[in-house]
RNA sequence: GGCGGUAUCGUCUAGGGGACUAGGACACAGCCCUCUCAAGGCUGGAACACGGGUUCGAAUCCCGUUACCGCUACCA
C-alpha cells in the first residue's frame, strides 16, 4: 500500500474547535497508525474572515494536544495562481465553460424560483454561449465566471465511514469554480491543493458529504487520482444542534485554561465518534494509535458531554507520572500567589506528596491548586460551616485541642504512622472515638470539614505549623466561650 | 422545497441473523470501605424511534414513515 497522506485543513476564522480538533486527531491517528504522512493546511483564501491570530490559535491548539503536522504547513492562498491554472485548464479541455451571467441576475432567477416554491437549477443551455458571441464578449471584455459542466450520470464513493454514497449528477447543478474577479472557489481550491499535496484519503467533518461529489468530478476531469473519502459527523452541544459559542466553551485553548489536561481531551474526543470495539476507555495517547481503526469510527453525531470529560480528565490526572504534573501544575501555583515555581522545585520530595494525595481528588488541575492552599500560608480561615458542625462547644472542643497539640508535641518523629498510634491512644484514654478528635483538629489545621486524611495533612503542613495552628485553634475557641 | 446523512439507556457506546433476560462507561441513587472528602468496590433504575416485510429466528438485512442533522452561494 502507498504511504497514506492525510490533512487537517482547517479555515482561520476563530479557534480551534473541538470538532476540529477531533477530525485532526483522527487523521492524525491515521497517520501514525498507518505509517503515513499529517499535513496541516490552512484554508485562508476568504480573505475578510481570516485573521493571523486565529491561524495561530490553530498552531496553539493542534501544538497543545501534541498532534504534530510533519510537513510545512501549507496555506491555500498562496496557491490561488495553480488554482486559476487548474480551473482553466477544465475551460480549455471543454470541461467547463464560461458564464457571462451577471451575478444579479443569477440571483434574481434564483429568488423567483424559491418564491414559486421550486427548486432552482442553474440553466446551462441559456448560459453556454456559440463561440462567435463569446468571442465578442471576450473582445468587450465583458467578465465571466467559469462553471464546471456536470456530466450526466450520478457520482459514487465507498465512504470509510459510511458505506457508500451516491449522488445523481442530475441534482449537482453546474457550480462556479473560478468567480468573475479571478479567485477561486472552495471545491476548486481544496481539490487543485489535494491533488498538489498528494492526499490519499481526505478525511473531514460530514457537512461536506455534498461537496465530495463535485470534488470527485473534478479530480475526474482533472485527470487525477480520487482519493478515499471519510465523513466524520459532527459534535453536537446538549441540545442536540451543532455545537456553537452557545454551548459555552467549545474552542480547546478554553478547555486548556480550565484546567484539562491535554491527553484527557484527546483520550474523550477519540471516543466521541469511535470505538475500539471493546470496553477499554481509559487509553494514552500509544494505545490509542495502537488500537485506533477504521472500522471504529461512528457515523452518528455525538454530544459533548463535559461531566464524561471531566471524568476523563480525573482519571489521566491520576495516572500521569507525578513529575510530569508537578511541571504542569507548578506554573499555577505561582500564578495563584502559593509559592514561585523555583521553591517547589527545590523541593520536590515535598511537593510531590502533596500532589499525590491531591491528584485523586481534583479533577481539574486548578482544583489542584485551590485544594493546596492548605498547604501554604500560617494562619487558617475557618470556615462557618466547619465551626458550626465540628466545634459546637467551643469548652470541650478547646480541651480536646489542647491535648491533641501536647500529644503531638511530645511526638520524637513527625510521621503518619506514629501520629495514628499517639491520638488513638489519647482518644481511648479519652473515652473518645477517633473521628472525635480527627474531626475537631482537621478544622483547626485546615478550617475545612473536608480535606485528605488527617495525618497526611500534619505530615505536609508540617510540625511547626500544625502546632502553631492547633494552638491558634485553642485560643480562639477561648475567646468564643 | 430538493438532495444527502443519521437513528440502542438522559449522554458516550458494545452489538456485523441465534451466545440478548441487550453488555460497558459517564451522570444519578443506595450500600461497603472509612477520621471527613475523594478514589475504589458492590448494587439499582434506565435503551433497540415507529410500521411493514425477509427468515425457523431480527437490535442486527430490506422497504416505508417519523424525527433530527447537514448541504442547497461568484462562503469556506
Amino acid at each position: 500500500m502507498k504511504r497514506p497522506r492525510v490533512r487537517f485543513a482547517p479555515s482561520p476564522t476563530g479557534f480551534l474547535h473541538v470538532g476540529g480538533a477531533r477530525t485532526a486527531l483522527f487523521n492524525w491517528l491515521y497517520a501514525k497508525k498507518f505509517d503515513g504522512d499529517f499535513l496541516l493546511r490552512i484554508e485562508d483564501t476568504d480573505r475578510a474572515r481570516s485573521t493571523d491570530e486565529s491561524t495561530r490559535a490553530i498552531f496553539e491548539g493542534l501544538e497543545w494536544l501534541g498532534l504534530t503536522w510533519d510537513e510545512e504547513v501549507v496555506y491555500q492562498g498562496a496557491n490561488v495562481a495553480r488554482h486559476y491554472a487548474d480551473a482553466h485548464r477544465l475551460l480549455d479541455s471543454g470541461a467547463a465553460y464560461r458564464d457571462f451571467t451577471p451575478p444579479a441576475e443569477t440571483e434574481r432567477l434564483r429568488n423567483e424560483a424559491e418564491a414559486r416554491g421550486e427548486s432552482y437549477r442553474f440553466d446551462r443551455d441559456s448560459a453556454m454561449l456559440s463561440d462567435a458571441e463569446t468571442a465578442e464578449k471576450l473582445a468587450r471584455n465583458e467578465p465571466y465566471a467559469i462553471r464546471f459542466k456536470v456530466p450526466d450520470g450520478y457520482t459514487e464513493w465507498p465512504d470509510l465511514v459510511h458505506e457508500r454514497i451516491a449522488f445523481p449528477n442530475k441534482d449537482i447543478e453546474d457550480f462556479i469554480i473560478l468567480r468573475s474577479d479571478g479567485t477561486p472557489v472552495y471545491n476548486m481550491a481544496v481539490v487543485s491543493d489535494d491533488i498538489a499535496m498528494r492526499i490519499t484519503l481526505v478525511m473531514r467533518g460530514d457537512d461536506h458529504i455534498s461537496n465530495t461529489p463535485k470534488q470527485i468530478l473534478l479530480y475526474r476531469a482533472l485527470g487525477a487520482d480520487v482519493p478515499q473519502f471519510g465523513h466524520v459527523p459532527m459534535i453536537h452541544g446538549a441540545d442536540g444542534k451543532k455545537l456553537s459559542k452557545r454551548h459555552g466553551a467549545t474552542a480547546v485553548g478554553d478547555y486548556q485554561h480550565l484546567g484539562f489536561l491535554p491527553q484527557a481531551m484527546l483520550n474523550f474526543l477519540a471516543l466521541l465518534g469511535w470505538s475500539p470495539g471493546d470496553d477499554l476507555e481509559v487509553m494514552q495517547l500509544p494505545e490509542l494509535i495502537e488500537r485506533f481503526n477504521v472500522h471504529g469510527l461512528h457515523a452518528k453525531a455525538a454530544i459533548f458531554d463535559t461531566k464524561k470529560l471531566e471524568w476523563m480528565n480525573g482519571q489521566h490526572l491520576a495516572l500521569i507520572p507525578i513529575a510530569e504534573l508537578a511541571h504542569v501544575v507548578a506554573p499555577l501555583f505561582e500564578k495563584a500567589g502559593l509559592a514561585t515555581v523555583a521553591d517547589l522545585e527545590s523541593r520536590p520530595e515535598w511537593f510531590h506528596g502533596v500532589l499525590e494525595l491531591l491528584r485523586v481528588r481534583a479533577r481539574l488541575t486548578d482544583e489542584i491548586v485551590q485544594l493546596a492552599t492548605t498547604f501554604f500560608g500560617e494562619s487558617v480561615e475557618y470556615e462557618a460551616e466547619a465551626i458550626g458542625k465540628q466545634w459546637r462547644d467551643a469548652a470541650v472542643t478547646g480541651e480536646i485541642l489542647q491535648a491533641t497539640h501536647d500529644r503531638l508535641a511530645t511526638l520524637e518523629s513527625w510521621e503518619p504512622a506514629a501520629m495514628e498510634e499517639a491520638l488513638r491512644k489519647l482518644a481511648e484514654e479519652k473515652g473518645l472515638s477517633g473521628g472525635k478528635i480527627f474531626q475537631p483538629l482537621r478544622v483547626a489545621l485546615t478550617g475545612k470539614t473536608v480535606s485528605p486524611g488527617i495525618f497526611e495533612v500534619l505530615l505536609y503542613v508540617g510540625r511547626e505549623h500544625s502546632l502553631a495552628r492547633v494552638a491558634a485553634a485553642v485560643s480562639f475557641l477561648k475567646q468564643g466561650a
